[in-house]
DNA sequence: CGACGGCCCGTAAACGTTTCCGGAAGTTGT
DNA sequence: ACAACTTCCGGAAACGTTTACGGGCCGTCG
């Protein structure tokens, strides 16, 4: 036990110990060509022998990056999040970033000051998931020169700001046509907040199928949610208890759709034999539950990924091509739908 | 549009303005009581204006301590996991640290190569997850001062190391009550990896209990797998198939509980009349799944936030009463088990 | 009225890097 | 043999803080 708490090792000491500047140990350190081999091999068994790793902190203050990105999420916990999570922590990694997480709660607050204050000059840029924030205070953020991209935005952006998300319509336009397909003439959407870009999009998808089916949208079969399962399950109770109840409900997202399963289930109504159920996202959720749900996968890892990539261009100043990308979402057909039965 | 990727404000830009020396700004901004409550106040009016932050490498570079915590967990991805860093970001972010997170992907080097190098230097101190590292390895870096608190340990850790974890043995002897209550003498197991803590600590309740009740434990009825639902699915087969099939099984997570059920039903055997499960974590797909599952409930969010407090005692080298802390897990009865059916 | 002790505050060193600049060798071309 | 490059490396400044140290000012006390 040769050191005990002794601080750690620092540039300097290995300077000393290979017998040249620390420098030269930077360059060795930063890979930089101007370095004789044998010198680099030195330098390079002295960092190995004593486990040297550079401060990053330092090198963030010398160098003005700091390989840290800021990750900027509502919640940590729920399948959603923490799917885009995995995504975008494990590219990160391989770009030897760091991810800063920081959950903000769904609190504007919270949000504001943490981008504004705590992330600028920790982080050399971020990721924000589902911002609470108006384009304009984003934008504000743009001019202050930070660099960050935006994933699945909630309100429409101004077109300089990065983002990445799904497409919504398509996969809307996707789960009515498989229901339409189906036979089924009267379907119910469980929609999530208005206002929110998923939510319009979707409910455009929505309308334009039944449109180009002929079929004139009924109000009443539109109930806006929370994205909870219980949310869920009150508006298909809602739904489900019409005068005239659907033969199908698309859900805006899955735990929707499996509210909506068991509010089926309370009434006695089959899956999908009395009752078609689609929902959205794809979650691992959606093949736990009986019946297994037919749903629109939103590719959500990968657009972490993706916005990782976005920001790596961005962070390099590289001026990018496009600053929006939309990842295809795709329906999966599982248990929950089915034809129209005829009575 | 004044500042247009304007560099960040610094400390010497806000005392120019107030016309104070930095570190009189410093002081304010660190709170020491040495500063006349005119100029605190002065300072602070234009710390709010600028809207300034200090640069957190350059404050860890100087003060010895940056802010940051790491978060060491296997995958980010799975319930478990993320229950756990839920509740620990949740709990940095009220003691205004932040959260470094970074997923080893199960990858004992990239373990150690994080703990070691990159870690140490950026962060205060950390949390580590199910960490694939021995002993020793911990201790080495315990040695090198450096504080960290492990979260479910997966081998036993020597007694200095800070530990947070769940009553597994307890956890265990009430499931196994449970279901010996239920009139089950025949229970068969599907255990975690053995060797883990986890796997070696329930196992020790589930023979415990067998014990008290009389009954001999029977090895065919004790399955290993890998914490995967699928893995649980096979493992629930190969119990299944036995010429004498058990009337219950206790699975050592919820994934394997589901495999089970789902084993059983491609058998025809209806839970929990032909077969009753038992889970253990009781994540959220333990309450979607058909039937829901009983389980042993482990407080994870919980866990994350007692590992945060304990790390906060270690930093601020407190010396603590008690390194270790188990959390209690209590059994959540749901609908997968029920009494043993005569014939 | 002089000395002493608080209260405030400024100066400057230190933290561990990166990187610009320039210099000492060594190499090449004439 | 000399000039002009290369190659390799060291010195030192800079990054934005915190904090030890010391000094000016004012009030108080003997």
């Amino acid at each position: 036990m040769a050191e005990l708490a002794h601080a750690r090792v620092t540039i300097r000491e290995v300077a000393d110990e290979a017998g040249v500047s620390i420098a030269t140990v930077s360059r060795v350190l930063n890979g930089r060509d101007d370095v004789a081999p044998e010198t680099r091999e030195l330098v390079s068994r002295i960092i190995q022998e004593r486990g040297y790793a550079a401060n990053r902190g330092a090198r963030g203050l010398s160098a003005g990056r700091t390989g840290l990105v800021g990750l900027l999420v509502p919640l940590v916990f729920p399948a959603y999040f923490s799917a885009i999570l995995s995504g975008a922590t494990e590219a990160l990694q391989e770009h030897d970033l760091r991810a800063v997480l920081s959950p903000t709660g769904h609190e504007h607050d919270r949000e504001v000051t943490l981008l504004d204050r705590l992330m600028h000059g920790l982080t050399d840029g971020a990721l924000i998931v589902l911002p609470e924030e108006s384009s304009q205070e984003l934008e504000r953020l743009l001019d202050g020169g930070y660099r960050f991209v935006v994933i699945d935005p909630l309100m429409p952006l101004d077109d300089r700001i990065a983002s990445v998300s799904a497409a919504h319509t398509s996969g809307a336009d996707q789960a009515m046509k498989h229901l339409l397909g189906l036979g089924h003439r009267r379907i119910a959407i469980i929609t999530g907040p208005r206002g929110w870009v998923a939510t319009e999009d979707r409910r455009r998808g929505y309308h334009a199928a039944l449109a180009s089916a002929g079929i004139l949208p009924d109000p009443a079969l539109e109930v806006e949610s929370n994205f909870e399962i219980d949310g869920g399950e009150r508006a298909a109770a809602q739904i489900l208890d019409l005068a005239e109840p659907p033969t199908a409900i698309f859900a805006f997202n899955d735990n929707h759709a499996i509210g909506a399963i068991r509010a089926a289930r309370a009434r006695g109504l089959r899956v999908p034999d009395d009752l078609s159920i689609v929902g959205f996202d794809d979650v691992e959720h959606a093949t736990i539950v009986t019946p297994t749900l037919t749903t629109v996968r939103q590719p959500l890892a990968e657009m972490g990924r993706t916005a990782v990539s976005l920001l790596m261009r961005l962070l390099e100043r590289h001026s990018l091509e496009t600053l929006h990308v939309e990842l295809a979402t795709r329906l999966v057909v599982r248990e929950s739908t089915g034809p129209v039965l005829v009575r």
